[in-house]
DNA sequence: TTTTTGTATTATGTCATACAAATAAAGTAC
DNA sequence: GTACTTTATTTGTATGACATAATACAAAAA
């Protein structure tokens, strides 16, 4: 059987700025430091730590790419608490992800819009309602009776679930999300727009709302599986590469 | 007379650094460098935007940070594909998030729990099943015939789900989740553990294997839903805040 | 007294230079 | 061609200096 060996550093093969790092993580650690809580000086780092002021500075600035640490001048460093999504965005920002770590982020939105009905039957308010159907109607005016797509409404109603959602960490992913929902649907190949549904029951935007409104989450979690048919379709026929199996 | 100090924008507050950041990324954008293309040497960077060293060096240590770049001495610097679970990974190490980061994340868990069965149905194989059924035994064997928690059982089971989904970013994003799941799990307060289901039918890991064996994608996401109904009443009963509104 | 303005202090930000360390590439011996 | 040694190059680290911004506080003005 093959043994995980996830998170187990090579002996020794860490930079000096490597080894100050870690110092400093032991450092927040043993003294229990908090949000808000602020460090000692680079100078006082660096002598105590015995190194130069460029390794402290360099390890503190990972700190601080990362979001754990925010410094001013005058004022020194304050631990901060790190924005996990903002990471993933600027990690995003360069365009280097894969094909494979695209199709995955896809999924995951897919993933996501699924298993939120709970929360939104949970936390929806008479406004959230209202707001939906205001999104709805807009869209039943725009669009002639096709089942074509148009991303712009599919981002206003579904970004619109995302926020009734109230979980805010959620709804960034999604903001984040987004542009690679885009990148798919772009290069989408052509007949996928004008997608047959299996059942013939094409479930619309406006259908999802009156779920929302009346009924129950179940109901909606099936209604959401067929409004996204199309897309799961393409997905699901993707044979994946098993890279690491 | 005091005239109103009402429309003047701020000017830009960056620092010599972030200027840099932003050159650089025009400079990957502009020359349409993918993966593995190597980029100019630090002190090309620096002469050419007419900087010292140190400047660039930040700039780049930052990608770094983020896994955009790696370096390599005397080879120089080559773009790499961003681990994007890696950043959400190193910003939890440090133990800074808030409440409210951790119920969201502890509920993004949830929501993906029930949002990839679909995926599930999808990718499933006989090996899967077969160790799923290994995995459930042992937990039969063990286990009294109480309905509580062992918490490593109900890791190794939906540790096993998550693999079947065979989307490595899920994967990651589910090992991150645990030990935001740990510590909520662990200061759960004591009469959570055995909690009684409103319907009375509790869904074991046997039924959903089960049903992930002979049935489909939406009778386990009701069973799902069963299963998981503890940590739905606890998160659904929070009022969490709306701070944003 | 209150408010504004100047000034000193201090920690981070940036610069310049030098050297250490790793290693790809060239060279050398066989 | 292979194995070993040397060289050149690029990043990594150290040091010292100065710039810049935020802060506290003193001085001046209302």
């Amino acid at each position: 059987m093959k043994t995980k060996l996830s998170k187990i550093t090579p002996l020794e093969n860490l930079s000096l700025v490597d080894k100050v790092e870690l110092r400093l993580k032991e450092y927040f650690k043993e003294n229990d430091l908090k949000i808000g809580d602020s460090i000692p000086k680079e100078l006082e780092f660096a002598e105590a730590l015995g190194v130069s002021r460029t390794a402290i500075r360099e390890a503190l600035l990972r700190l601080r790419t990362i979001g754990v640490i925010e410094s001013k001048k005058r004022k020194g460093m304050v631990l901060t608490q790190p924005d996990i999504i903002q990471n993933f965005e600027k990690a995003i920002e360069y365009n280097l992800l894969g094909e494979e770590a695209l199709v995955d982020i896809f999924e995951l939105r897919l993933i996501l819009e699924m298993g939120m009905a709970d929360l939104l039957f949970a936390r929806k308010t008479q406004k959230d309602i209202d707001e939906l159907d205001e999104i709805v109607s807009k869209q039943e005016q725009e669009e002639t009776d096709t089942v074509v797509f148009s991303l712009k409404n599919e981002i206003a109603f579904h970004g619109r679930l995302y926020e009734i959602s109230n979980n805010s960490t959620l709804q960034r992913f999604q903001d984040l999300l987004l542009p690679v929902f885009n990148y798919v649907h772009d290069n989408m190949p052509k007949g996928a727009k004008d997608y047959k549904y299996s059942k013939g029951k094409f479930v619309t935007h406006r259908d999802l709302l009156n779920i929302l409104k009346n009924d129950n989450a179940e109901t909606f979690r099936e209604a959401m599986r067929n409004h996204l048919e199309p897309h799961f379709e393409r997905i699901l026929n993707i044979i994946k590469s098993h890279p690491n199996l």
